[in-house]
DNA sequence: CAGTGAGCGAGCTTCCGCTTGACTT
């Protein structure tokens, strides 16, 4: 009865606290919340107080179990969850499910894992705040509720197993108005004007650069109009203007804006950036990957500025404390930096190396100082016009932190470097080497990336950083949004050029477009959202978190009762449910395109309990519709009835190969070839309406090698068994039930009775678990 | 795994936030 238990939140943090505290203290995780609702009727008693019934989850009850046994053991229980909602609620259902006594149990909390702060928050313990967790508690039941009116509705409405909640509706929403607007966008043309110059300095030196005519101009005509005039013009510099500018540096990376720049300069997507990083924080390499805060440690503070120093050098470094500004932060943790900032590259993986690279200069240069610049402005006249060019150019007259690091952005610029400009003075003479004027186009809205997405949720307060990816992963996952290149379209501008003393006129082309991981709403994304905007848009409003956020707020200070919060707003939306319920018609978004040319009858288009659909036909004649789905690229809203209607056309024979009939057609999971009863997937490029039978062939042998490469071995005392190689690697097959095989063991020298063995094994351990 | 859908209809799906393995073929 001498020990002294602590428990914290991750198993990884216990590691290193462990270290720190020593002998006579145990440090266990709770791995996160370790009770949940219950999902029988919500898991809340609405007639008795919204009062909410816990439940451990199954994968719980061990860690329960384990943390009761060492809770037994202890003289004393610190609890060390984080120091917010969600984690004094932890430390609350940790004391209700454990029976913890409250004279030997102590609450701490502490923001950076070093011996100090954890022996400063063990000197000052204090109680659980009680209306923490009810704002939690809170929290939690509107969640619920409602999750889980909204979705039902949807399963009624639309179509089986599709979700509504507080985020993740607000998500498809951002991306649905995005598309909207895209498409009600109007794209004006004007005419920018760029003068290329030569000057020549007092040494006779030669230098080119470029000037730009400030105003746009309306259209050709006047594009025209303004390179007439400028022939046999004289140009001469007006004046020359010098400023001083600065920049400074972002942050250090929290999980959102670490999700967007390891998008946008490596490519990756929202959910493996959260994989590898979690990668490095088990390693020891990184703090805590799931945060909101900007805050560094005092440590990491004087760390980074030892490494700039002696680095860089003194100039370069500056200590700077940033603060939050994101709605709703509840900075429980540092910002997301180097565990040890002197270590400026790892050992590991290529992708942890490019990661860990990007969070040590993210923050190292959040401590350096600013970029110095100078941006010179010349105006440059034109004799035969009042107009004046101007040429802007900026020099770096100090690095600071642009030696280690610059932010991206989402934005396409098509601004060029600018440079410096040539030493020209006020009525020194240019020569023009010729003047372009070129159509331009106002900027489409642009689409959202996971990780813009992220950012966009994060301004208005929407999700955590525990759930931006798993958010992003849900909306995928039902099919509201898929995430897509597109090749993008040509479009014609035309470019106007004065030169030799002649204007000159051409028509060039560029592609408009191009998307690169893009995401795109699709017909049920759409459908749904119009339905959830219209019947519920209290809830689908964008402020409607930010609004309930400051309920919590209020709970949290003791200024409100939980379960009064709850009663203000579920009677009224539960009525709305109700009369959703009874009073809307089904959303189909249905549109006729015509009639069959063959039997006269309608074609309509629709989105069905299966997804969206072609239908020839009306319910209730005398003959049955027919039907046909979609393709996967094809949208209800586009659809024309030629394309519909040869979706009757599948499956559709191509032809023959070995003496069997080669047909494609489309099922379930997407088009593919049929041959000799096999089915054999199309490609992502592959058409299925125009796929030649030579392009079937090669896809029905790359299958068959695929196949070949599958076993691994076969035996002959049983043709069911056999080691195969899957997606994630060597398995063992047994009559279409999988086994893993133990690290240990090579897949290749694995014999019949070593087989049996591992099944058995892994048998056994499946009774016992249940 | 590979067309399903027009209504007699079983029983299933679902939320957000904390956290990792276990698990997928």
């Amino acid at each position: 009865m001498e020990e002294n238990l602590v428990i914290v939140e991750s198993p990884a943090k216990a590691k290193t606290i462990s270290n720190f505290l020593g002998k006579g203290f145990k440090v266990q995780s709770s791995f996160g919340h370790i009770r949940d609702l219950s999902k029988d009727n919500f898991g809340i008693d609405i007639e008795n107080n919204y009062s909410p019934e816990y439940i451990i989850p199954d994968d719980k009850k061990k860690v329960v179990a384990d943390l009761r046994a060492s809770a037994k053991k202890a003289s004393t229980i610190w609890l060390a969850s984080d120091e917010d909602r969600e984690g004094e609620a932890i430390a609350w259902h940790l004391c209700e499910v454990l029976k913890l006594n409250p004279d030997n149990t102590r609450r701490i909390v502490f923001h950076e894992i070093t011996k100090n702060a954890i022996q400063e928050a063990i000197e000052n313990p204090r109680d659980i705040n009680q209306n923490l967790v009810n704002a939690q508690q809170a929290r939690r039941v509107l969640d619920r509720l409602v999750g889980f009116e909204l979705s039902p509705l949807l399963w009624k409405k639309v179509k089986p197993a599709l979700s509504a909640g507080r985020v993740q509706s607000v998500a498809v929403r951002l991306i649905v108005e995005r598309e909207n607007e895209i498409d009600n966008f109007q794209s004006t043309s004007f005419f920018r004007v760029v003068a290329q110059f030569e000057f020549q300095d007092k040494n006779g030196k030669n230098h080119k650069f470029q000037a730009e005519l400030p105003a746009k101009l309306k259209d050709q005509a006047a594009a025209e109009e303004f390179l007439e005039s400028c022939r046999g013009a004289g140009y001469n510099v007006l004046d020359v203007t010098r400023k001083p500018a600065k920049k400074s540096p972002s942050p250090p990376f929290t999980t959102s804006t670490l999700q967007q720049e390891a998008s946008r300069k490596l490519g990756f997507s929202v959910a493996q950036t959260m994989s590898v990083a979690q990668r490095l924080y088990e390693s020891g390499k990184i703090t805590y990957m799931r945060t909101d805060s900007v805050n560094l440690s005092k440590s990491a503070l004087a760390g980074a500025r030892d490494v700039i120093e002696g680095e860089y050098g003194a100039a370069y470094s500056k200590t700077r404390n940033f603060s939050t500004k994101t709605k709703g932060a509840q900075e429980a943790h540092e910002a997301i930096r180097p565990s040890y900032l002197q270590q400026k590259s790892i050992e590991g993986k290529r992708q942890e190396q490019r990661l860990y690279e990007l969070i040590w200069k993210r923050t190292i240069a959040s401590q350096m100082s600013e970029a110095e610049l100078e941006r010179t402005t010349a105006r440059i006249g034109i004799s035969t016009r009042p107009d004046h060019l101007v040429a802007t150019g900026e020099v770096l007259r100090f690095e600071g932190f642009l030696k280690v690091y610059m932010e991206s952005s989402d934005e396409e610029s098509n601004e060029q470097p600018r440079g410096l400009l040539p030493p020209m003075k006020e009525k020194d003479t240019l020569q023009l080497l010729q003047m372009e004027a070129s159509e331009r186009f106002s900027q489409f809205p642009i689409r959202y990336t996971e990780a813009s997405l992220v950012k966009k949720l994060e301004e208005l307060g929407i999700g955590r950083p525990s759930t931006y990816a798993p958010t992003i992963s849900t909306i995928l996952n039902r099919g509201y949004t898929v995430k897509e290149d597109r090749s993008g379209s040509e479009r014609n501008y035309q470019v106007l050029t004065l030169a030799g003393d002649q204007v000159t006129s051409e028509r060039k082309s560029e592609i408009l477009g191009k998307e690169k991981a893009k995401l795109f709403p699709t017909d049920i994304g759409g459908l749904v959202n119009d339905f959830l905007v219209n019947y519920f848009g209290n809830v689908l409003d964008y402020n409607f978190t930010a609004n309930i956020e400051k309920e919590f707020d209020k709970i949290a200070d003791g200024k409100m009762e939980w379960t009064q919060m709850i009663k203000r707003f579920y009677p009224g939306f539960h009525d709305q449910v109700v009369q959703t319920t009874q009073n809307s018609k089904k959303p189909t978004g249905e549109r006729i395109l015509g009639k069959d040319p063959e039997s006269g009858r309608q074609v309509s288009v629709k989105v069905g309990k299966f997804g969206p659909m072609v239908q020839i036909g009306e319910a209730g004649e005398e003959e049955k519709p027919r039907f046909a789905g979609l393709l996967k690229n094809q949208s209800i809203k586009t659809i024309t009835l030629e394309e519909a209607l040869s979706l009757f056309k599948l499956p559709l024979k191509i032809g023959q190969f070995e003496n069997s009939d080669v047909a494609i057609g489309v099922g379930k999971f997407g088009p593919y070839a049929r041959h000799a009863n096999k089915f054999y997937s199309l490609g992502k490029t592959d058409d299925p309406f125009s796929i030649t039978l030579e392009r079937a062939i090669e896809l029905i042998n790359n299958k068959r090698e695929q196949d070949k490469n599958k076993i691994i071995r076969k035996f002959d005392e049983n043709p069911g068994l056999q080691i195969l190689n899957g997606r994630w690697g060597p398995y063992i097959s047994l009559d279409k039930e999988n086994f893993r095989i133990p690290k240990s063991k090579k897949p290749e020298e694995l014999g019949y009775e070593d087989c049996l063995q591992i099944i058995e094994k892994a048998r056994e351990a499946k009774k016992k678990k249940t």
